[in-house]
DNA sequence: TTGAAAGCGCTAACAT
DNA sequence: ATGTTAGCGCTTTCAA
């Protein structure tokens, strides 16, 4: 059975379907519709259960009402939260989120912008990688808004919503450093982002203000590529080939996870004389015995001030105005547990 | 600057849009246009990066290449792989996924199906909850392809996959029954789904099977609606008042965890006397110490089949066969840790 | 082998 | 205050 569409409402009503479409969009006041001819067109609407059809309207108008969301893993639990939370807004404002995971593959992350721009998405939320740098430019320049969180790249100018990573890091090293501890390990991957640099900066900064010496040895680069096994296995030749180690702080929820795991195979207690604090705060750090400290990421915040942005950016694209382009940072808290 | 449309390929290439078409669309031999023309044209696309509009195409073709999955959570773990597994799978067919989490919420859930209607998606996947029948047998009226996930809504026929969950929880509770338990106490929760009721059934028809006599007092049903520290709560209070349990079947992964925090504040240990087993698994389990057996759901198995069902009934919707329906039960497994 | 033209369902400028 | 109609970009039938 066919669905329905507006010319089956207005040949039901006896009306035109301009007048229905007037109705519809809530212009009939505007056009000094009757109020008779509003509520019975309404009724007929409603009794039918009539929907317009959203891709003939697209096609007509030039909008979507859809929104492209670009992370690198949905499945992650922080990108996940934040897509229900994104998605939940957007729900409200009338858009629809389509998402996709470029698994940190360049080629998948421009095939996604592009197989969005065939399907007029109306606005991008992105969480980039290195690389994506010219094709966000080309959405930028074509005026489709664009909201770009978790990561910053380099030379981009565009809306930003980030945590202030270096800060984060050295909160969490100078706590360490309260607690008396000499030898803080710092576990990090070697993921080309600013972000990633940041914490590191932080680490070292924290250092350097207690005139302690950064000492690369226990600095412990995991590559990006590796199994979560490979990591484990790291890790734990890591940790026993540095005894003198007594706190660490992981780059990530992730790695501070792997961490866990070596600590496990290695019978080595978290206490404390050894110290640990993860990079963004995961239900397990809460959960441990010990628990473990970490360093919480406004997620709602984050969430809240991208959809602002994009939404923003959603209602001013038609104006003259030229979209105006804010970064945001934000903080993060040391949750001390 | 407007984008490309079919028209400007036509016209620099001084053909028809009717021949652009043909040749987008891989119908250049069978209308035996020249290979002459199929390569000037091709490089002009190239050359140009012309994409063609997907929505306009939507609309005169009627699909949209888009599926919607709805499901209660998207930020749950469970559903937050599935949907990754399942986005990956649709891409490389050409399909991409909008998604919404119906947050337990009917009202919304029903919304959402309104809402894909009218964006003409061209399928559904969802992960149901009690209300929606009709609103599911609506879309199988309309000839629209629909996969029903990790629950069953009674009554309802339609391609579902599932996970056989009274073994699994059969199993479990063998399993504590072989290492001698006898006070085998049982977590759920007061969800009306067949799902949840099949947990129990699983967890009754193993005592039964040994000769012991399930007891109400040990079983705990905790409401949905609590929040997280209300269910931990409710769980210190029932493991207080009943010190005889020596082993705990939860019902869901997330129950478990909330176990788990009670077990803390308890500062009870789980041991051979007490042993833990929880259905769903969860990172968590794994790193705790000690471990904490579970029921693993096969989540790639069930994109898998939820995807190759999909994919089935989108490719089968215009042919007149009627769209089998088929039922998957997947076994489950249980991890002894 | 290629082109002209209808039409998918809707919006909105223009006409009445 | 309501109706007529062009056209959004594309696919596809029919004609040449």
């Amino acid at each position: 059975m066919k669905p329905l569409s507006i010319k089956d409402i207005a040949k039901k009503a006896n009306v035109s379907i301009t007048t229905v479409s007037f109705i519809l969009n809530g212009k009939a006041e505007k056009m000094r519709i009757s109020q008779d001819m509003i509520t019975k067109v309404e009724n007929i609407i409603k009794e039918l259960g009539f929907r317009p059809n959203q891709v003939a309207r697209s096609l007509r108008t030039g909008n979507t009402k859809t929104i492209g969301l670009i992370v690198e893993d949905i499945s992650n639990p922080f990108f996940a939260s934040i897509a229900r939370l994104i998605e939940d807004k957007a729900y409200r404002h009338g858009y629809k989120i389509i998402y996709s995971s470029t698994e940190n593959n360049i080629d998948k992350a421009k095939g996604l912008i592009r197989m969005f721009k065939a399907r007029q998405v109306d606005g991008y939320i992105i969480a980039p990688m290195l690389g994506m740098e010219e094709d966000i430019r080309g959405l930028i320049k074509d005026r489709t808004p664009v909201v770009v969180f978790d990561r910053h790249l380099p030379g981009l100018e565009v809306s930003t919503v980030l945590v202030n990573n270096i800060e984060g890091t050295t909160m969490a090293t100078e706590s360490l450093i309260r607690q008396g501890k000499k030898n803080i390990a710092f576990v990090t991957v070697d993921v080309e982002a600013d972000e990633i640099k940041d914490r590191y900066s932080g680490y070292v900064k924290a250092l350097k203000a207690n005139k302690i010496k950064p000492n690369d040895k226990i600095c412990k680069l995991i590559p990006f590529a590796n199994s979560a096994d490979e990591t484990t296995a790291e890790l734990v030749t890591f940790f026993t080939e540095n005894p003198e180690i007594d706190a660490v702080l992981f780059a990530t929820n992730y790695l501070a996870v792997r961490g866990l795991f070596a600590f496990k195979e290695l019978n080595k207690q978290i206490s404390d004389d050894f110290k640990v604090i993860a990079y963004d705060d995961h239900d397990i750090f809460k959960l441990h015995s010990p628990s473990i400290s970490a360093v919480y990421q406004p997620i709602e915040d984050i969430a809240d001030q991208v959809i602002t942005l994009i939404l923003k950016g959603l209602s001013t694209v038609d104006t003259f105005e030229e979209p105006e382009l804010k970064q945001i940072v934000l903080s993060s808290t040391l949750i001390e547990r």
